[in-house]
DNA sequence: TCCTTCTTTTGAATACTTCAAATGACGACT
DNA sequence: AGTCGTCATTTGAAGTATTCAAAAGAAGGA
């Protein structure tokens, strides 16, 4: 189990160490690309009195520090990693909106540049693999009888 | 100018012609990448009674029978365009939203099919350029004196 | 022209996220 | 160790983009 060093990763970002915070981060790491509601409800166990507003408060002050960064698939929440700094994309379900991470072969950040770029000043390219993730391709695929008359 | 077959495009695709559903589609031919609300606006300029939600209804239908499709940039409001069935990706502004076409991508292949597809049913590949517009390049970088104090 | 079905309207509701003011706690400094 | 200024958290509400639902209206095949 990767040990954290959650206390040297805040004071590191200039950020006060607090419960909250550490909880949070614990979260993430425990569960890789979850929502909001998803790390309140981690937190909760262990806090139950830190509000949502406060995971918000606090995945806000990660991100804008470095420490996590927000996936923000199409109509679906938010969701939010501690992998930072090394390239990889996003393999997003259609259906439930799972995620899945996926390295990029071909090592180096942006492994793609656009052909003109209209003026843009580029800063990262993002790549979406948009599908069905194993569950929902069976549930979708296949309805069960039962769930056809719901 | 293009001329658009609005009645051949919404019969080919077995609906209705109506004067909201054409002016959405002659608004979006105009205003590539705009939002539902930017629709709505263009549209009110000739009818001034149809509903914005009448506007999400459409876009919803062209989206439906693939005469649109729909942009979905991070926590920027939805962006629609016409332009379908031809494989183009997006650079979008991170501080104004505005969006520009980019036809292809130079770089490398293996980036567009994923090494592991952790058993999801990848469908399409979504690539995103984020960067600064023109116009918020120069207005982030050196904002004014005057905006400073606003 | 009639009639069925699809569209549009109106009004409200939802989900996710952010704003704001007051209370509370971290930690630099003495 | 104690003080104090600044930053965090709580509480409660507001906001934005979008969707839901029921009733009235229009398209177009027979």
């Amino acid at each position: 189990m990767t040990q954290l060093d959650t206390h040297g990763m805040l004071r590191g970002a200039g950020l006060r160490v607090t419960e909250p915070r550490r909880a949070v981060i614990e979260a993430l790491e425990g569960l890789p690309h979850a929502s909001a509601d998803a790390v309140h409800a981690r937190v909760a166990q262990t806090l139950p009195d830190v509000s949502l507003q406060t995971v918000y408060n606090v995945l806000h002050d990660l991100t804008g520090r470095g420490l996590a960064r927000s996936i923000e698939p199409g109509d679906h929440p938010a969701r939010y990693e501690l992998r930072v700094g090394d390239n990889h994309h996003h393999l997003v379900c259609t259906h439930c909106g799972a995620i899945a991470d996926v390295d990029c072969v071909v090592g180096q950040a942006p492994c793609l540049t656009p052909d003109d770029d209209h003026g843009y000043a580029v800063a990262e390219a993002e790549v979406t693999f948009w599908g069905l993730c194993g569950d929902c391709k069976h549930a979708v695929a296949a309805p069960s009888p039962v769930s056809i008359h719901l």
